[in-house]
DNA sequence: CTACGACTTCAAGTCAACTTTAAGTCAAGA
DNA sequence: TCTTGACTTAAAGTTGACTTGAAGTCGTAG
C-alpha cells in the first residue's frame, strides 16, 4: 500500500503517518523509487494508536505499549501500570457519564446543587483529581 | 480561601487557577485588596473540569458542559450526546485495559501477533477509529 | 518530451493548554 | 519605615501533536 491508500483506509492523514514514521510509532516496508509502501497491517496499528490516544496516553508512552524501532524494552510491569491507572479512568469516566445522563433529565437549577450529580462526580474524582496520564514511564 | 489554598487543596496550580478564571471555568467570589477569593465549592468544579478533560474534552466543551458566565445555555441534548459519546470511549478503554492486561501476560513476540490481543484490540477500534473530541459543539 | 499529479524532505507555522517572566501591589513583621 | 513574601496583571514562552509550505523527484498520459 503507498501513504495514500494507509491514508484513505485509516482515516489518518498522509502528513500524521509521515510524523508517527518519523517518531518511530509506525514503519514502512521499504520503497519504491521514492515513495514508502506501507504493510497492511499498519492499519491495526494505527487503530492502536489512535486508542491509546482516546486513553489519554501521549504518543510516548503509546510508542512504549507498542514498540518502538529506536526503544526497543516493552516491560509487562509497565503494561499492568498503564492497565490499572486505564481502569482507574473507565471507573471516572463511569461515573461522569452517569453523571452527565442524570444532568440531562435533572431539573435542578444548576448541576452542581443536584445532589445526585454531585455524589456522581465525587464518585468519579475520589482516588486523586489530577489530569490524564499523570504518571511516568 | 486564597489562590494558594485553592492550589493546595485542589492540586491545581496557580497559575491554571488564573488562566480557567480568564477562560470563565471558574470564577472567584470577590476581592480582599487585590487578590482574589475563592468559595469552597470551586473544589468540587475543580474535579469536574479534571474528570472532563480525562474524558478527552477540551476546555471549551467542558465549558458547556458545567456551565460558563459568558455562555449561558446548557442544552440537556449535548448532555446526552456528550454521555453517549463518553459511552463509546468507555467501551474502548475498557478493551483496551482487557487488551493491556492480557499483553503484559501474554508470551508471543510481540503484541501484534498474539491473535486475543488482536482481537480486544480489533473490538476496541469498531466504530470508528478517530481520536477523542472528533464531534463538534 | 514535457507537463501533471502524487509523492518526497525539511523547515516553519499553528493550536490548545498551560507556564514563566517582568513589573507592580499590598499586609505584616523586624 | 523598610523589607519580605505572596499575591496581582499582561505578555511572552513552552510543549505536544500535528499541519502547511516551498522546493524537489518521480511515473505516466498526452
Amino acid at each position: 500500500m503507498d501513504i495514500s491508500e494507509v491514508a484513505k483506509r485509516s482515516g489518518v492523514p498522509a502528513s500524521t503517518l509521515r510524523y508517527y514514521e518519523e517518531k518511530g510509532l509506525i514503519r514502512s516496508i521499504g520503497r519504491q523509487g521514492i515513495r514508502r509502501v506501507f504493510n497492511a497491517n499498519v492499519i491495526e496499528r494505527l487503530a492502536l494508536i489512535a486508542l491509546g490516544r482516546v486513553a489519554g496516553f501521549s504518543l510516548d508512552e503509546i510508542s512504549n505499549i507498542v514498540g518502538n524501532e529506536k526503544k526497543p524494552t516493552i516491560d509487562s510491569d509497565m503494561l499492568l501500570r498503564k492497565a490499572t491507572e486505564l481502569d482507574r479512568t473507565i471507573q471516572k469516566l463511569t461515573a461522569m457519564r452517569d453523571g452527565l445522563q442524570h444532568a440531562a433529565a435533572c431539573t435542578a437549577p444548576s448541576h452542581m446543587e443536584c445532589p445526585r450529580f454531585r455524589r456522581l462526580m465525587g464518585l468519579a474524582a475520589s482516588g486523586g483529581i489530577k489530569g490524564a496520564s499523570s504518571n511516568k514511564l
